[in-house]
DNA sequence: AGTGTGCGCTTAACGCTGTTAAGTTGTCAA
DNA sequence: TTGACAACTTAACAGCGTTAAGCGCACACT
């Protein structure tokens, strides 16, 4: 019973919680509206549409991923190993978090402070930034392909979506295909471990690639 | 003008074409019913709702990666790359392909058959079964998250989408932050070269861990 | 040939959605 | 005390996915 005016900031927290309840198909303008005892459309005095109040959520998901305690890395592959487990983790903690996220865009500059300090790790250790730019995509692409999948069958890390069940999926295949039916579980199963398997095989890559050789032209910039 | 009952292939057909011309939220069924002149209920003979439709679709979508011809590669190494490289190339023949095939489940066995001929080359080549799928997952996710991002700045190959452009982004940003605007171009140009890039650094960590040594146990199936 | 069954569709309608327009209230400035 | 503007409410609109009921035509059967 909040008597107190509304503001982005209420409406983007509110949503966010709430989007662990409904989940995104059921996260509606007036479904929020309610939550905050106010009537639908007074929403759209602080936002132009839904969409930007989706944006909006999407700034702020990123912003949770760096606001408790900044990442604190001494070489380039434990940053970039720390930065996409951290956007796994926070993804896994909304419901439809990766599809909120991958569906839209930074509302403010704010996420370019994290991604500042992310590439100066790369250019400390005497990478170009372009190369640490490409690089992080990899991985950044890598870690958002994966969690999609994985919420697809486990919407929220406790629960299963149905019609994922790796025995129900043998039977559904037959015996035509062995091959694909033996490798349920490889699919299915065990996400966090296989995400850590990826990021090893991705910075492995990077190393014997795009990273290879410690600095081309300068050592290294003095640290700040 | 087609006087000939429908059936499930002929509206999944009609979707995916009017997919691109009208975008996934302007996909409704009323307006795939108009395209074959019949009212939108008519759908529900053939669909038991909205969402088995898009599955029937994403199913469809899987199978053109492969019936024009079957991929034929001497490594595992060619396989994966080729495979992710026809995955990419089909995604973005179709508008929101990516997300239409990420929010979406396989309807038939059909893929199975694809699946099982891709972790074969594996096999064939000496490599655990689980091993193999492990390292396709990761390359799949890799390219669906990748296509993801790139649809969104490149809805279709040759469109580019408003507030991508990375002029406009570094006057966004602002000078604060100098490492994160500069790599602009680095993030939102070529997106071709940078795909590829991604493959030979996923196959190079492959190399590197999971698929080593050639072959741990027997020395190679012999081939069918 | 006449009759019945049921497939494949139409028409009508429901509740819900995002969104717009217009009107209302409270607060603060002049 | 008056006016203005911020922040909301009420009412309404077009369009959505979906369900219920009914209709017509093709085919099987006696």
């Amino acid at each position: 019973m909040a008597t107190t005016r509304l503001d982005r900031a209420q409406v983007v927290d509110t949503a966010l919680r709430l989007l662990n309840e409904v989940g995104l198909d059921g996260l509606t303008l007036r479904r929020i509206a309610k939550e905050l005892n106010v009537q639908a459309p007074a929403l759209y005095w602080h936002f132009k549409n839904k969409q930007e109040l989706l944006d909006e959520m999407a700034t702020a998901i990123y912003r949770r991923m760096h606001e408790e305690r900044p990442i604190v890395a001494d070489t380039w592959q434990e940053q970039l190993a720390e930065f996409s487990r951290r956007l796994r983790q926070t993804l896994l903690g909304l419901r439809d978090g990766a599809k909120v996220f991958s569906g839209s865009r930074f509302t403010d500059a704010g996420h370019a402070q994290s991604l500042d300090a992310h590439l100066r790790v790369f250019v400390d250790a005497g990478y170009p930034v372009g190369l640490a730019a490409r690089a992080s995509f990899i991985a950044f692409t890598y870690t958002l392909g994966f969690v999609i999948e994985e919420q697809a069958v486990h919407p929220m890390p406790g629960e299963q979506a149905p019609g994922y069940d790796v025995a129900e999926r043998a039977e559904f295949i037959g015996s035509e295909f062995p091959l694909a039916v033996e490798v349920g579980p490889d699919l299915f199963h065990d996400y966090g471990d296989r995400f850590e398997e990826g990021l090893r095989v991705i910075v492995a890559g990077l190393e014997a690639t795009l990273l290879a050789t410690p600095a081309p032209s300068s050592p290294a910039s003095q640290p700040a």
